[in-house]
DNA sequence: TTGGAAAGTCAACAAGACTGACATAAAATC
DNA sequence: GATTTTATGTCAGTCTTGTTGACTTTCCAA
């Protein structure tokens, strides 16, 4: 699969211009599966990746603050807004007002909401949990790591401030 | 970073829902790094990733017909055709009428499309070498099998029957 | 008390996806 | 030779999701 060489002692990896394409070439069919299962789920309610976004990172922790989801998301607050708009009104998602800081909108998912959550991560997990399960565990350290690698300082530390991080 | 456990000689893996959602979050962020410096590029020129999608194919496999493309791609024809009739007109790509069968375009780049087109992959490579300079060949190795396990079997097939496989 | 941050809204716009309908040329088949 | 299928392109309209810019309301903190 990839060319390795043992050279005094340390196996080294060609960096061909050819083995870093199939990386990239991997990372577009693959995240095409990573999107497809909920993809599937969203459109029978109507919605689009923009939802599972949300849905994912309020449910991942309640009570974050619109401008916290902004940053995480990288998109604008109109944008993000017209989004929380309709799982507001649909009733998935609830905006209660910050108890110290009033401005603050802290987000919640309502039954609704954490049940559409679970229906879209329980098909992205089972891919996932199929994928880890047929490579094994060093080959899911490795995709972690080269995946950590690839991000930007800005997105790693949003992902490593991600509470509950294990 | 991942959770392993020797039991009987064999290393297993906990498959918590925790361990599957830190996956499916580094996809997120790591796609985002991705396609982070492709944008900048595309930006500057006036185009979009969906142009990128058209040149890094056509680059990769000259001479392939615009229905091979659409099934790489998996977008309709009118979608593709708008991406491609810009950038045929804006001289980066250029159709040919099939040899043999004349119902065929037969899609290349020419000198100013395979410009773009290294510029683009050069920067996209970049960062893919650093972080697999980063990680190691077998943290890259397991990379490529997991992304591999999340394709459908289509996507796979596609993957797999790019020309010149390394 | 006032400046600025947080949040929300409205309007306009663009990329990039979609469907459906239709046109043309050429190959394939009957 | 006539018909059907395939490959491609195009027009029109829609949708999601992103953008910018302008503006308002709320309200914390200096």
């Amino acid at each position: 699969m990839v060319d390795t060489t043992a050279v005094g002692g340390e196996t080294l990896l060609f960096l061909t211009d050819e083995q870093l394409r199939k990386g990239i070439e991997a990372m577009f069919f693959a995240y095409r599966g990573f999107t497809a299962d909920p993809d599937r789920i969203l459109e029978k309610h109507g919605y689009g990746r923009a939802h599972h976004r949300a849905i994912h990172f309020i449910n991942r922790q309640p009570g974050l603050t619109v401008t916290t989801l902004l940053d995480v998301l990288g998109v604008t607050k109109q944008s993000l807004n017209r989004v929380l708009r309709t799982l507001i009104e649909d009733g998935l998602v609830e905006s209660r007002v910050g108890h110290k800081d009033k401005r603050e909108r802290r987000l919640h998912l309502t039954e609704g909401g954490a049940a559409l959550e679970r229906e879209l991560s329980e098909a992205q997990r089972g891919r996932m949990r199929a994928a880890y399960r047929a490579v094994g565990p060093q080959a899911v350290a490795g995709f972690r790591q080269v995946l950590e690698a690839m991000m930007d300082s800005e997105q790693l530390r949003l992902y490593q401030n991600m509470k509950d991080n294990a």
